[in-house]
DNA sequence: CACGAAGTTTGCGCCAGCACAACGTTCGCG
DNA sequence: CGCGAACGTTGTGCTGGCGCAAACTTCGTG
């Protein structure tokens, strides 16, 4: 909901400059989320003074596997991918991040550059602040406990993945992918839950380690017998019952 | 070499309780090891004083996946392996940690309980605390910091994990995990180098989501061209360069 | 509205690696 | 030192899902 409001306020400085100091920005609405919500108000004006704002549109990198790691970042609005790429040159989807999260935050685990790329899934708006001002931010009670936290819980997903990649087939590889994309990122539609930002067959295969082909040839399949239901870039699942049932072994 | 010291010390315990305070244990041999690197005698006679030492066997789970994260650990001699079981029973090995680290730090990352299991991959010893002492120790200097370094490599393996899980074709994820194993792990001996704890193949094929067969059946092509060795639970790997070959796409 | 780019569907053949099976070898233990 | 269990080897057949190819649909743009 305080989500929403930032997205208004900022929606205005669309066309002026891309990034600014956020100084206008009401610092009660970054109270709700966890790495704030335990900061007072002083604490929370001066993260914000620091900040910058920038907009992103779809499919921008916001910035590069082996990059110095010269900022960190919370996205207010949109979904980000983290991603790497092979020496082949083929891409691997690691997690989605939702609004809310900060990411980029390689100082917290002792890195000197970021570990995987990060591109927006959707349209963004990101606040970002010089590294060197972690340090000073995580003398804020509560500040670094949130972090590790979600630190701790990608670390889970990973572990899950992992897991998935190594005993699962493709089939239920892919029904847990867009479970897992519909529990997380899921919108409430007449006829279902929909993905909330655009993903492709494309990235559907390289999330689940698979091609294009056989997603494409499942997702038809899945639509025959009225699970899941799609368009370019738009996935409604409407049937997550036996989605769930598909997902797991026999 | 520190190491070395502290078994020895501990080994001269081996038959009277298995379970004691480390009084005795003289603070310094635990400077060098990175959690303990910044602290002074104060601090480090403190954390030991409150140590809980106990010596396993080969084998033995040390905490299992879902558990209260009552304790955390340090492992100061042996391997400890880190996986995860499936709902159908297949285990699957996320990683193995060296001596000097600590682990089962769950508290750390917000947890309450252990997020996967851990079980000795050789003999070893391990020092043990109560989870409620973490938040003391994490007020030391740089005691927070060098951990959440261990955790930021950690993260960084199980991102090459899941690549390589996704990309490459099992020769090369065997190669990649026995290289692995050799580059953290491995000690010289005459004809090559062997990885320091017994293994079999069918860890190896829990570590690389492949069967024992297939591990096995390459183990032995690979032997009859004079790359690796190997023996009962016992691997040798002769001729690294050629195996580094292997590893990579074509 | 015509064109190109991006995204999607579908068919077909093939092979890496799994399942199954049976046997050989080493180790620990009484 | 003999037995059983754990560990390792090897052969054979089969199939899931990938590679390749070609055509179709949707979208944005000038």
């Amino acid at each position: 909901m305080a989500l929403l409001l930032i997205v208004c306020l900022l929606d205005g400085m669309r066309d002026e400059a891309q990034q600014k100091p956020m100084a206008r920005l009401d610092e009660s609405l970054l109270t709700h989320l966890p790495p704030f919500s335990r900061l007072d108000n002083r604490q929370i004006r001066d993260i914000l003074d620091q900040a910058t704002s920038k907009r992103y549109n779809e499919g921008v990198t916001v910035f590069g596997e082996g990059e110095e790691a010269e900022r960190f970042f919370m996205l207010l609005d949109g979904y980000i991918r983290v991603m790497r790429i092979t020496d082949t040159g083929e891409q691997v989807i690691a997690l989605h991040i939702p609004s809310g999260q900060l990411f980029g935050i390689a100082r917290a685990l002792g890195r000197d550059t970021y570990p995987a790329t990060a591109v927006t899934a959707s349209e963004a708006i990101i606040l970002s602040w010089p590294t060197r001002l972690w340090d000073h931010f995580a003398s804020y009670d509560g500040f670094t406990t949130e972090t590790y936290k979600t630190v701790g819980k990608r670390i889970g997903e990973m572990n899950t993945r992992i897991v998935e990649l190594a005993t699962q087939q493709v089939e239920q590889r892919i029904a847990n992918a867009l479970l897992r994309l519909v529990n997380q990122t899921g919108r409430k539609v007449e006829d279902g839950i929909e993905v909330d930002f655009p993903i492709t067959r494309q990235d559907l295969s390289e999330m689940t380690a698979s091609t294009l082909h056989t997603v494409s040839r499942l997702l038809s399949a899945w639509e025959k017998d009225g699970i899941v239901k799609s368009r370019r870039k738009r996935i409604v699942v409407s049937d997550p019952h036996r989605l769930v049932l598909l997902s797991q072994p026999h």
